[in-house]
DNA sequence: GTCTATACTGGGATAGAC
DNA sequence: GTCTATCCCAGTATAGAC
């Protein structure tokens, strides 16, 4: 999935400026993705993006400051997200189904490939703390909006625990499906999770229809 | 300096041979775990196992053979667990709870910390072969027991490869979780994630109760 | 079966020319 | 902004004594 805008081309890019920085987030994201951050070398890095290693130097202070801004443009919008749709007036169970459409429709889109980005030691390190504090609270959000819905009878009531790590772990899980291209047509799958998670914690799972239409309503779904 | 030939362990190991090997198997386990493979380096192993680096070789012939055993660990009974439930005489949805409720158990309880040993690029390397293979197969069992309920309309009609990333997604998530003590009591796991994945799946998910106890009969808890 | 010493490679990062 | 050249450390693995 490459950057709307930027020339596919082999190599040649005829636009070097800008554009390099956002190929070395790109290149990077994919090889992350693929090798783990230890298992990538810079050099692979540059030679994907088509310069020297040491090219990359100027554009990133070090190889960790690549992750760290690959891991704040994957957090900031879905912490944006999930808030937004938290804040919205409809039942629990209508936003996090809003929710889970829009967040993963976002995910299948993202020109970066987020994936792998997370099971990684790297996170412990101190530079990385402030993308670890983005992560917890995305994690409290979500708990959060599940906790409501519990509270309110439309979820039955699951251990907001687990059920939050059930809903990370699917989001992940969507996003390493999408990097490995391991499914060919991803166009349903925001709808298959959403569907799946809500039928896993609705009190009443017959409610489903009417919770999707609802949603729908809301124009919850991906943007055309 | 530590005295050599006696191993200085807390738990009566006077059992220097056999031990070892058995040990480094669990020290890489979580290592790999936590920081991937390539972010583990054979001293932090040594380390934690309390040899130096060097005698790590006399057990394993190489980092990666460590892993490969790992991997064998895992997967060959797990592809046996999903073969004998597979195998069973009740509905396709029966048989699903049950396989889900047993391989659950038998990840919390497992000695080896799974988690992260499938995240990598390692597994691409030649010598990882056949552990490939196995994790296919493994797949393709969950994937036809899946389809077999589809079929026989147990379970709504999902798309099977969606339905199997799904279930294989959510026991790499209780690896994690497992692994990190991210949840502090586990007891619960095996059944939170079998109604969990059933509600998902089941065509009617007000038969959930039936399905539990009928798999119940079989006896298909953890055993004591 | 474990040790010390060490060979050898790969990888992150810097210096300085163009 | 990219290059070449290079530094230096970390990492896997081997040799050989005990």
């Amino acid at each position: 999935m490459l950057s709307p805008g930027e020339p596919q081309a082999a190599d040649g890019a005829t636009e070097s400026g800008r554009g390099t920085r956002q190929r070395i987030l790109e290149v990077s994201a994919a090889l992350f993705a693929r090798k783990g951050f230890h298992g990538t070398a810079t050099r692979e890095i540059a030679a994907e993006v088509g310069i020297r290693q040491p090219s990359l130097f100027h554009h990133f202070p070090t190889k960790q400051a690549i992750l760290a801004e690959l891991l704040d443009r994957d957090l900031r919008p879905a912490l944006e997200r999930i808030r937004r749709h938290r804040a919205g007036d409809a039942g629990a169970a209508v936003r996090l189904y809003a929710y889970l459409l829009d967040d993963v429709a976002a995910l299948v889109a993202s020109p970066f490939d987020a994936r792998g980005l997370y099971n990684d030691d790297v996170l412990l390190e101190d530079d990385l703390a402030e993308q670890r504090r983005l992560r917890t609270r995305l994690h409290e959000e979500t708990r959060r909006l599940i906790a409501e819905g519990v509270a309110s009878g439309d979820l039955r009531p699951l251990d907001p625990l687990f059920a939050q790590q059930v809903v990370s772990g699917m989001l992940l899980d969507t996003i390493w499906v999408t990097g490995t291209h391991l499914a060919d047509d991803l166009t349903d799958r925001p709808a298959q999770i959403a569907d799946f998670v809500l039928l896993g914690m609705l009190a009443d799972p017959a409610r489903l229809s009417a919770v999707r239409e609802r949603a729908a309503e809301l124009g919850a779904g991906p943007p055309p």
